[in-house]
RNA sequence: GGCGCGGUACCCAAGUGGCUAAGGGAGAGGUCUGCAAAACCUUUAUGCGUCGGUUCGAUUCCGACCCGCGCCUCCA
């Protein structure tokens, strides 16, 4: 068994095995860092990572690159708009899409900017030139010609071969040979950010980096590239064409692209008002763990539908998961083991798996963990499990979360973070009352908690249920829930 | 216009040429419970966009149509 991936160069499911026995190495197209990251560009980013903990969960060593694209025209624009240089105007970015990563459990991968590389990349299309493949254009722009790699057009299955001869050239692209054409590097106009190579002044096209870059740090055919579907084409074919036109081998062996996803029902678009950055929705009161759950639930080659429904479904959802797992680890069960238990926990392992392993089938994944938390829970219920029972299947929902890192539930430090950035951009306006509430619970420290929770036993000890509804309700009222159980009070922030 | 993906219950969303069409949420009823929460049980698609076709049999394959979405010059 192993895991079979859609592999958009060859249009089919394959199995996946990388070219090194334990060996994965994997480049994931990055954000261009011009504005905060939105729910979109994050499903791409969740879904990369779920690819990446599932592989490293597999067993393999997972070399995971991926690039900062950090100079480009929308950058440009929008840093002297803001009056700042390039890369003050990036930094922020950066640092922003960096820490929503991390507020969404992404894993970081192996971080490459394009201003780095400048050197490398000049050097590169230089060889380029020298091999027929690039030329310069009068401007001190240079061009990659299409023509001289048959192979342009195999990943977006895009048949170029009738376009070339009485192909309509816009006229602003007079420079080119052929509007195809695709650039390689571009000369500086006014006042845009340049620099000073063997090539020229000027500043890198936007497909170069990739190439440059992913070959550095994987060598010249590895095994996995990533992206959102909208890279297909020009940008993942264009790095191919320059690549294979530089090395003539293959440069990458499975691409994995991740669908777009809509917004209640239509496409994201800041016109239609349904355009969201990740920190948008917490500021909403939503938690990270809910819109991770939402945006790893859907398989990632389907299009999903994001909605604030979905969000506060997943939200149960995870609360159930939640519930179930602190259930386990805070029940009194009898020493040993029972057949049915154990043979659950298997069975679910191996539904999980092989969900996984169908080309991250992660809804039908999910839908296993959640029929052992029914029988769990039924047999807990019923007094049927054991120890090693309750051991057995808390290990199934550890390796559950392995991969969708939705359990762990220390969200109020990042939710207080993305508060506190609120305040600090003066966007206190976008604060909700549910994110104010949750912080509030925050503030009640666990002694102060567990002190009111004793005044509470106290109270009902002595059947003054008065007293004890009204800290109930306190609790309640500051986000706190007591749930008094027969294995004594379990309490949790909401 | 070219190429491609999808339309499954109130919502989200898997899946299959024929056994009861996953799972989650929501609603209703019930069990447990001083209350609350959690949990469990029952229930909600004779039906899988529409219309034809292939087949002993289709939601699943084929065709047409309707609708949604994507790519076709830098949007994940």
């Amino acid at each position: 068994m192993a895991l079979r991936l859609y592999n958009t160069l060859s249009g089919k499911v394959e199995e996946f095995q990388p070219m090194n026995n334990n060996e994965v190495r994997m480049y994931v197209c990055g954000p261009t860092v011009y504005d905060y990251g939105h729910i979109g560009n994050f499903r791409t980013f969740v879904a990369v990572d779920v690819l990446r903990r599932f592989l490293r969960q597999s067993g393999y060593t997972v070399h995971h690159v991926m690039n900062i694209t950090d100079v480009d025209d929308k950058i440009i624009h929008n840093a002297a708009h803001a009056g700042l240089s390039v890369q003050q105007y990036t930094a922020k970015y950066e640092k922003a899409f960096l820490e929503d990563a991390a507020t969404l459990n992404i894993e970081q991968p192996i971080l490459v900017r394009a201003t780095e590389h400048i050197p490398e990349m000049a050097q590169f299309v230089a060889d380029l030139e020298k091999k027929g493949f690039a030329y310069r254009a009068e401007d001190g722009s240079y061009y990659f010609r299409i023509a001289k790699f048959p192979g342009y057009g195999k990943l977006s299955k895009k048949d170029f071969a009738g376009m070339e001869d009485g192909a309509r050239v816009d006229v602003d692209d007079y420079d080119k040979d052929n509007a195809r054409d695709f650039a390689l590097w571009k000369a500086p106009k006014p006042g845009e950010a340049s620099w000073e190579t063997p090539i020229g002044r000027g500043r890198p096209g936007w497909h170069i980096e990739c190439s440059v870059m992913s070959m550095q740090q994987l060598g010249e055919t590895f095994d996995l590239h990533a992206g959102g579907e909208d890279l297909i084409f020009p940008h993942h074919e264009n790095e191919i064409a320059q690549s294979e036109s530089m090395t003539g081998k293959p440069f990458v062996r499975f691409w994995f692209h991740a669908r777009f996803l809509l917004v209640e029902g239509e496409k994201m678009s800041k016109s239609l008002g349904n355009f969201f950055t990740l920190r948008d929705l917490v500021l909403k009161g939503h938690k990270p763990s809910s819109i991770r759950f939402l945006l790893a639930s859907v398989p990632y080659r389907n299009q999903l539908n994001f909605t604030f429904d979905g969000l506060k479904q997943a939200a149960v959802s995870v609360e159930r998961l939640r519930n179930f797992q602190s259930r386990l680890d805070t029940g009194q069960f009898p020493q040993g083991a029972s057949e049915q238990m154990t043979e659950l926990a298997r069975d679910t392992l191996k539904r999980f798996w092989s969900g996984m392993e169908d080309d991250l089938n992660t809804a039908q994944a999910q839908a296993a963990i959640f029929d052992m938390v029914r029988k769990g829970n039924a047999a807990i219920d019923a007094g049927q499990l054991k120890r090693d029972d309750a051991a057995a299947l808390l290990d199934v929902l550890e390796r559950f979360d392995q991969i969708f890192a939705v359990l762990e539930d220390d969200e109020t430090e990042k939710m207080k973070k993305i508060l506190n950035w609120a305040k600090s951009e003066k966007r206190e306006k976008d604060v909700s009352n549910t994110l104010l509430q949750t912080m509030e619970a925050q503030e009640l420290s666990d002694a102060g908690i567990e002190q009111k929770i004793a005044e509470m036993e106290n109270a009902r000890r002595s059947r003054n249920f008065q007293s004890s509804d009204a800290i109930r309700a306190e609790l309640m009222a500051a986000g706190i829930v007591v749930e008094n159980t027969k294995d004594g009070v379990r309490w949790k922030r909401k």
